[in-house]
RNA sequence: GCGGAGUUAGCAAAGCGGCCAUGCGGGAGUCUGCAAAACUCUUGACGGGUGUUCAAAUCACCCACUCCGCUCCA
């Protein structure tokens, strides 16, 4: 049984999705104004990890994530580099889509992204408009949010503590209640709008990830997940807008990660304290960069220092090596052996034993810091084994290699071996074989060289003596 | 002010009432032509106090400190 934390209850709940054996998840994107950072990241791996172990446990899930194409931001960029606000927002979104994909986070469902959607928000406003709980005021639309009772209870607020008088925000003079929020926004001189019902003008943050979840996932979602930052005001808004037009609940399960501190203080945009991932995969490797998030409970913050990613990088290196290893001798079988010696089948026990204990550690709101202790425990049984056992039983290490393949789908790691086998190492190795090979021929050790080129050939390398120098190629000789 | 999270060994990080977390590092050993790896043992912790309990890192209360949200943010 899963079990599962939500913001909403603050506690653990068992897991149960609407649709059963599908999850209907709506995770919000980043803003596309810049370039993705470690922030970004920890997000974003942690929740592709959980997405990953509910596929594992038979699940399948839908999974849409957003990129927030118009927003002030994206604007504010534009505007400082005087260029189209689409242009810049192509540009950070096929950034961010590159990051993504060495970091090796799973394509989403759907990524829908909010200059694609302004008709259909702008019919959502109007369902609020008729429906009571929004207002149009001098061009602009707000939330009427003490129309909506429960605002504040994801956040657990009052919603007189929210918004005090002072800020700019309260004081809008067009807002009826200082904690109302804008679904629709006036235009501005110089800024891209659209045409509306209440003038021209553009959508609010919030409305875009009420407006696509909704359209791409149904009324209620399983899971609805994001930073905690996110949490107030944009969550609870969402929440608000949803609620009020459906009457229904707008997310079972609400996830939210801790986030990545650097020097004691949040990493943020604002802070300008952030590390780009470019810029980090640079000197780590994405394999470390997820292990050092994910060594981290998802909702635990996590503390960046140089030191703990060094220290990520020994150890997925080393987890590596034990995995390469174990991947060679089950490519490697020959006959499969029924005969099991003690170490055989204690190893099968612990293949079963380390599973069992994966998938318990996991189902704990997916304790993936827990998951990494089985994992290594694990990889120390599987080493011990392939050094202490006096034959490697194919059978048995396959098994053990299928489960490290089960470790590495969910937590993503290593699955770029191609990377590892390339031409470059086979024409190393090819070479280094005919050099050797060469030094034989010289002390005419015709056994051992022939050797070479006959296992060579047989390998699907071809050599060919010529008078001058040794000529190689792969694949088999014409006949 | 209001609302949350936290303080675990040299570092990172689980644990949510009793038994070894785990990773990195330190020490010793095994193996070994060299080198490397691996394995074994070991090192060591629960911010401070007071309680509750047969038993507390784990529960309660108090104190100290840190961070976060209430403003754009993953």
């Amino acid at each position: 049984m899963i079990k599962i934390y939500s913001t909403l209850t603050r506690q653990l709940k068992e897991f149960k999705t609407i649709e059963p054996g599908v999850v209907k998840w709506y995770n919000c994107g980043p803003t596309v104004n810049g370039l993705m950072h470690l922030g970004h990241a920890r997000s974003a791996i942690a929740f592709d990890t959980i997405r990953r172990y509910l596929e594992y446990r038979g699940y399948k899930v839908e999974y849409v994530m957003n990129f927030t194409d118009i927003e002030d931001r994206v604007i504010e960029v534009a505007k400082q580099e005087q260029r189209a606000v689409l242009e810049v927002a192509e540009e950070y979104l096929s950034y961010f889509r590159r990051d993504m994909a060495s970091l090796n986070l799973k394509e989403a469902t759907v990524h829908p992204r909010a200059m694609l959607h302004i008709n259909q928000m702008i019919e959502f406003i109007e369902g609020l408009i008729e429906k009571g709980y929004a207002y149009e005021s001098g061009g602009d639309v707000y939330f009427d949010v003490r129309k909506f009772e429960e605002y504040g209870k994801l956040s657990n607020q009052k919603i007189e503590n929210i918004l005090q008088e002072g800020t700019e925000d309260a004081e809008n003079p067009k807002k009826r209640f200082p904690a109302d929020f804008a679904l629709w926004k006036e235009k501005k001189e110089g800024e891209p709008y659209w045409f509306s019902p209440w003038g021209d003008g553009r959508v609010g943050w919030s409305i875009e990830c009420s407006q696509m979840s909704m359209m791409y996932l149904g009324d209620t979602l399983d899971i609805h997940s994001g930073g905690q930052d996110l949490i107030f005001p944009h969550h609870e808004n969402e929440i608000a807008q949803s609620e009020a037009l459906t009457g229904k609940p707008f997310a079972k399960y609400w996830l939210h990660n801790g986030y990545v501190n650097i020097d004691k203080e949040k990493m943020s945009k604002s802070l300008g304290n952030f590390v780009n991932i470019v810029d980090l995969l640079q000197h780590y490797s994405p394999d470390a960069v997820r292990l050092f998030v994910l060594q981290t409970h998802y909702r635990s913050p996590i503390t960046f220092t140089e030191d703990a990613i060094d220290q990520a990088q020994i150890t997925s290196d080393r987890l590596f090596d034990i995995v390469l290893l174990t991947k060679n001798y089950a490519n490697d079988i020959k006959v499969d052996e029924s005969f099991l010696s003690e170490l055989d089948k204690d190893l099968l026990e612990k293949i079963t034993k380390a599973r069992e204990d994966f998938v318990k550690a996991m189902d704990e709101d997916f304790n993936t810091s827990n998951g990494f202790a089985v994992v290594f425990d694990y990889s120390r049984e599987v080493n011990d084994y392939l050094r202490k056992a006096e034959q490697v039983n194919g059978a048995v290490i396959s098994k053990a290699d299928e489960l490290f393949n089960e470790f590495r789908s969910i937590f993503g790691l290593y699955e770029d071996f191609n990377s590892y086998l390339s031409m470059e190492l086979v024409e190393k190795l090819v070479k280094l074989l005919v050099e050797i090979r060469g030094e034989y021929r010289k002390e005419k050790n015709w056994g051992m060289s022939d050797k070479i080129r006959d296992e060579l050939k047989a390998a699907g390398v071809s050599l060919e003596d010529n008078p001058k120098r040794v000529l190689w190629k792969l694949g088999e000789d014409k006949k």
